[in-house]
RNA sequence: GGAAGUUUAGCUCAGCUGGUUCAGAGCAUCUGCCUUACAAGCAGAGGGUCGGGGGUUCGAAUCCCUCAACUUCCA
């Protein structure tokens, strides 16, 4: 019956999780009867070990599903992976590697293979990872994005979207790697600060003497010039608008342009427009409807449109043009200078800014819906300082550019015909019937290649709140029962940096294809951090392993650990110490029960003496499951944590069990016993969801239950109604025990040592009715009631004078000091109380409760005043 | 360069529309305790001019202006 002193979480974690999953408590099916809650997680990449940051993101979810399934809803939380073209394809191509392929050498079949096979075998490592911290996912709904029937619903929603007109082909400047020879996604470029240099050249205006100079870090593109720009508000250059400049080495007469775009104070205030080499010239040149001249190859050197220095490479061409120019008499000077030049990640190459032909999502129209359900509330942010975030980049969105020049993901169902034109179709055979339909052609499926290009990763998780429960709804216009009985899911928990690449377009995908939204709440975490501020990454080695941690603290302790210093939307400040926290309170739970439970119960005792201590924490439950109910409402997980750590460590264990507490191996009453099961039955209930397996082991420590009697699936406790006055009352009375403790600190006596307390006040019923546990806690022999005592040390709580007698022992003159002080500082608090109460400004314009309270705050320091004084008369 | 956010105890943060216990919590620190549930613990204590300055108000951590520092997003 005894049971160890320290809480050792492995056996039982392991335990109850597979108890969990034999009692098929996470999975969930269409139920009318219930209210369905339903999260989908945010799938993580297949390349994905867990990290801290899916540890915080996937607890907080857990916390909010189990909570959800006490409540009686039919909760639902559905997992699945994400197939990560860039990651995955870069893992595959090194791993391909070190095998001593390259990736060239493969046919895109033989590729995809070998992807494969490295799915199948470290896919679902993170999610293996998920079941040790204690999610109770709904595993047999365990989706992939590349799966048959969800790639089947990508490829419909690019066919349908097409047909719409909303996809089309464009051309947009992307990231090239001029060494990987393939374009790279912002996140892959890598900015540095190199130093540079600025080179001045000078352009021959067209017909006459003059030139003018501009400044430029690319001499080398200067044969891709195909204007001059200035600003229209710089006077110096006013006598060349509408005029012609030359370029140097090829004599290319280019207009000169005006925009405000230029900045006069940078270089010479002239800038050189080159559309095909530069992302701002790009769209200066749409706007003002230049040419756009391409000069370099794939592989950084110069072609033929360049005329000159054909075949070098780009930074070959800059030192050689550098010298043509300063022989031709065209390069004023070149000066030092610093700038952020883009790297590719992978080949560390300059990455040059390249031209190329893409598939595009027009954004325009199709993001309406979603911007206003963020901006009126229908989908709510949490917290809502992120709406401002979400309506700029809804206000300001560019198409979506939805391709890769990747193999591994969903490939883009457009099929190329011998006659220059394309169709986009689900199949093969679809295509061709529509190729041949529609151009009179008599095509057979071999004149037909597909685009090879694959799909933005975004373009199918974009989908997951609606194809995880139904892929065919985007061809069929009709949702299946899932569908319609678990969307709109409830709440999305996820990262911030994510809101406008996913969060965003899974709302604009809801209201496209269901006109409906996709979730109700977004809860945005933060960042998990290391103790120096820096974002936790496996480069910088400062993450700690998650799992060494559930090993070390257990899966409630690193969960609580997680969650206590974690608000929505700020970032976490991960220290171990943390953790050690949630550890300590699992196993401060464990020892609270290992004292209750070893309680001998006598049934000729009666609970009388405990009636005050028990209705105290009745009200007191009550009072903090109010709070924490409101912390959950508005999505304050931590605040709800905390709220119920408190109301655990200080007002059950410190508080509670300490008054009701039995001597040393004396029986406690039946009535007291019962209560006091039931207490701890609730707190259970209440910490499940932080804490699920500690919990859930002592639930059925208390008693053997049957396993529809589970706490997982038990019900939630309501909160009942409460009597602050009571609480309020029973705080003097801890205030009175608080004094006396410190008296006894203060001076040095042993606790052990008993005092007699006598008490000057009105309200004698209050003490007398706690009797008990003042003699408890402050070990006391006797309360009695009566006047001032000499030879006593004093204390005030409220309006009542407390005195402790002590012959001998009384310190006079610290004793006048300590009082002087408190009534110093009564004295000068009511002084400020009668400033306000005697400013008539106050009294007419301050609402009346604002008054009245002063006017009691007035009666209670004066009452105070009075006890205090006459303290101070009984030491002299 | 454009926009937003943050700044409260040693650390991490609460503090809603100005007015109870308005200066709080947890951790850390200090002191005393191996008191038979728990030293992964118990009891007690100290600690802040609410970033600086100005203003509005009877009253400002809270509203306004300004300066400074940090962070993030976009370019």
């Amino acid at each position: 019956m005894s049971l160890a002193t320290k809480y050792t979480p492995e056996a039982v974690e392991a335990k109850w999780y597979q108890y969990w999953m034999e009692h098929k408590f996470f999975s969930s099916q269409v139920d009318h009867s219930k209210e369905a809650y339903t999260i989908v997680i945010p799938p993580p990449n297949v390349t994905g070990v867990l990290h801290m940051g899916h540890m915080l993101n996937n607890t907080i979810q857990d916390v909010l599903v189990r909570k959800a399934r006490m409540q009686g809803k039919n909760a639902c939380w559905v997992p699945g992976t994400d197939h990560a073209s860039i990651a995955t394809e870069a893992k595959v191509v090194a791993m391909l590697k070190d095998m001593g392929i390259d990736k060239k050498s493969l046919s895109r079949e033989e590729f995809l293979t070998y992807a494969w096979e490295w799915k199948e075998k470290y896919g679902g490592i993170i999610l293996e990872q998920l079941k040790k911290l204690g999610a109770s996912c709904d595993w047999d709904r365990t989706k992939f994005t590349m799966d048959a029937d969800l790639s089947d619903a990508v490829i419909s929603v690019f066919v349908d979207l097409h047909k719409k007109g909303k996809i089309y082909r464009g051309i947009r400047m992307v990231n090239w790697d001029p060494q990987g020879k393939t374009a790279l996604s912002d996140d892959e470029v890598i900015m540095k600060e190199i130093q540079s240099k600025l080179y001045y050249i000078r352009y021959q205006i067209e017909g006459s003497e003059d030139f003018l100079t501009i400044a430029t870090t690319r001499p080398e593109t200067i044969m891709a010039d195909v204007a001059i720009c200035i600003n229209p508000n710089d006077p110096r250059f006013t006598h060349l608008k509408g005029k012609k400049a030359i370029i140097p080495l090829i004599n290319r007469a280019i207009p000169i342009i005006e925009d405000e775009y230029v900045d006069m104070e940078f270089g010479t205030g002239c800038l050189k427009v080159t559309p095909a080499h530069d992302v701002n010239d790009y769209e200066l040149g749409i706007k003002h409807k230049l040419e756009v001249i391409d000069i370099l190859n794939d592989d950084g050197t110069l072609n033929a449109k360049a005329q000159i220095l054909v075949g070098e490479d780009r930074f070959v061409a800059r030192k050689k043009i550098g010298k043509l120019l300063d022989e031709a008499g065209q390069l004023d000077k070149i000066e030092d200078y610093k700038s952020n030049v883009g790297h590719s990640e992978r080949t560390n190459a300059v990455v040059e800014p390249k031209l190329s032909l893409q598939w595009f999502l027009k954004m325009e129209d199709i993001t309406k819906p979603a911007l206003s359900s963020v901006m009126e509330d229908i989908i709510q942010l949490h917290p809502p300082k992120f709406k401002n975030m979400y309506r700029s980049w809804m206000e300001n969105v560019r198409d979506w550019c939805i391709s890769r020049q990747l193999w591994w993901g969903h490939q883009i169902p457009a099929y190329y015909l011998p006659n220059g034109e394309y169709v986009v179709a689900k199949t093969k055979e679809e295509a061709l019937a529509q190729a041949n339909a529609t151009y009179g052609t008599d095509y057979s499926i071999s004149d037909l290649i597909q685009d090879e290009d694959v799909l933005d990763t975004w373009f199918s998780s974009w989908l997951w709140p609606i194809s995880v429960f139904d892929s065919e709804v985007f061809s069929t216009g009709k949702p299946n029962e899932d569908l319609k009985y678990y969307y709109p899911t409830n709440d999305l928990v996820t990262a911030p940096e994510i809101l406008f690449f996913w969060v965003a377009r899974m709302i604009i995908a809801g209201y496209e294809y269901l006109g409906e939204k996709p979730f109700k709440n977004v809860y945005l975490t933060g960042i998990v951090r290391d103790k120096l501020g820096r974002k936790m990454s496996k480069s910088l080695g400062n993450s700690p392993d998650p799992l060494e941690l559930i090993q070390n603290y257990g899966a409630d302790g690193v969960r609580v650990g997680m969650l206590f210093s974690s608000p929505a939307g700020n970032d976490l400040p991960f220290d171990e110490k943390l953790v050690e926290q949630g550890r300590n309170f699992a196993n401060k739970i464990w020892n609270a029960y290992r004292l209750v439970q070893g309680w001998e119960i006598d049934s000729n005792l009666s609970g009388d003496a405990n009636a005050a201590s028990i209705a105290w924490f009745e009200n007191r439950f009550n009072q903090a499951l109010t709070e924490i109910e409101d912390h959950f409402e508005k999505f304050r997980i931590s605040d709800a944590l905390m709220a119920t750590y408190k109301l655990i460590w200080d007002d059950f264990c410190s508080w509670y069990l300490e008054m009701i507490k039995p001597a040393y191996q004396a029986p406690i009453d039946p009535a007291t016993h019962a209560k006091t099961i039931e207490f701890f039955e609730n707190i259970l209930k209440v910490l499940h969801p932080f804490m699920p397996f500690l919990t859930e082991e002592l639930w059925h420590q208390i008693n053997e239950r049957s396993a529809e009697n589970a706490l997982i699936v038990t019900s939630w406790p309501s909160a009942g109604s409460f009597d602050v006055n009571n609480i309020a009352e029973a705080a003097q009375i801890f205030e009175v025990v608080s004094q006396i403790r410190n008296i006894r600190a203060s001076k040095g006596i042993s606790p052990k040592e008993t005092f007699s307390l006598t008490i000057k006040t009105v309200n004698a019923g209050l003490y007398e009715r706690f009797e008990a546990v003042l003699k408890k806690l402050a070990n006391l022999d006797s309360v009695s009631f009566g006047d001032s005592l000499d030879n006593a040390i004093s204390f005030v709580v409220k309006a009542d004078e407390c005195f402790i007698p002590m012959a001998g022992q009384v310190n006079v003159e610290e004793e006048r000091e300590n009082i002087t002080k408190e009534l110093e500082y009564t004295k000068g608090f009511l002084q400020s109380v009668m400033k306000k109460l005697s400013n008539e400004r106050f009294v007419a314009g301050a609402p009346e409760a604002v008054v009245a309270n002063e006017k009691k705050k007035q009666a209670d320091a004066e009452a105070k005043i009075k006890a205090l004084e006459e303290a101070l008369r009984k030491l002299s």
